[in-house]
DNA sequence: ATAGGGACATACGAAGCGTATGTCAATTGG
DNA sequence: CCAATTGACATACGCTTCGTATGTCCCTAT
């Protein structure tokens, strides 16, 4: 008759994590009430508090989340190409467009940080890290990449990357930003070949 | 006998701006107490509303200050080199070691970008932006480096760069990360250089 | 010399947050 | 099958902090 209890924990949980989801990237973490939208979930901060231990707990969960999403989509991208090196490519093209996002460079680019510290430090958002990691080592066990420290280069990969979708999409006109950065990018690739 | 006017309000804006710089650095932004600091620069957020229009105001204020200061720094380090492509070195190379101080780290690589936007867009930190644009051009202009669009190259630099340094300080073993991360940065230099 | 305005202080009101406490339902052991 | 207990959540309270509205004083200019 009624749910067994632990699918409703997990209902509530999910509740919770959708409605600050929604809020943070509208407003901004800071700007976010957490009655305002722990009501929208039809509970009361009572429940956040219990569950996530604070509005940052709930953050880390929200990042969570949006970071599992991304990887997933990261690594449908490199495997559908037929060369490594192409999936190679569309993982990093695919991940600037994904980094695009309003949502995104809010919650994940913008307040994460201010909030939980460096990314480089989080338990999760490095699923993405890992996966471009893992793409540059399969590069070079084929010889295609000279030979540099995988996990280095990803992380300065994703660096240059991300700067650039935040560049491009608060640019004036992202559209004509885009194309100056896409190829900028896909040359700096270019630059990992073995010669 | 008294300070003439203009004078005064240099030093009560000097002195608020430091007395921020230190709080935000110690404490972060969110949690800096506005009464804290003023009082400690020896005035009420009176004063700070009145100068700065706000704690985001002051937050830009103080971030203007270090831009300069890191601006000043990188231009000095160019200029020593021998070579224009050493000077280009010294320059990242420089800026990676200056973001790895946590007073950078914290106001303007985190709280800044959550409390005032996408540092693309600041009116100011794009002067670190536009030295390493001069330096790629210039470097064009000798054939050294390839036909890219300069400040696009530029901004994907310190994007890496800015990354690099974060994943350095943040490290549990600084010195290693450190080890690692500079040859990729020079790797990724290179490059750039025309074949 | 005297308006006038600008530089700051003070006082007040309104949120928002964390915690301490309360309640009810679901599980578990006998 | 029935308590006892745990845990999921709500309610209530106080504290902190922020923005603004108002007040005062001292330079400065004419």
């Amino acid at each position: 008759m009624h749910k067994p209890r632990q699918e409703m924990i997990a209902e509530t949980r999910a509740k919770l994590i959708a409605a600050a989801r929604k809020a943070f990237a509208e407003k901004g973490y800071a700007e976010s009430n957490m009655d305002d939208f722990t009501a929208e979930a039809g509970l009361t901060r009572g429940a956040l508090y219990h569950h996530f231990g604070g509005k940052p707990g709930l953050l880390a969960a929200v990042i969570e989340q949006i970071d599992t999403e991304m990887n997933g989509r990261l690594q449908a991208d490199a495997r559908k190409a037929p060369t490594r090196w192409q999936g190679f490519i569309d993982e990093n093209i695919g991940y600037i467009e994904m980094a695009l996002d309003p949502e995104i460079q809010r919650i994940v680019l913008r307040d994460g940080p201010a909030v939980l510290g460096d990314p480089s430090t989080w338990p999760s958002a490095n699923a993405c890290v890992r996966s471009i990691t893992a793409s540059v080592k399969a590069l070079q066990d084929e010889g295609i990449v000279a030979d540099v420290d995988p996990e280095t280069t990803a992380r300065l990969i994703t660096g240059a990357t991300t700067y650039a979708a935040q560049w491009i999409a608060n640019s004036d006109d992202p559209e004509a930003t885009s194309k100056r950065a896409i190829p900028a990018v896909r040359q700096m690739l270019e630059g990992l070949r073995r010669k």
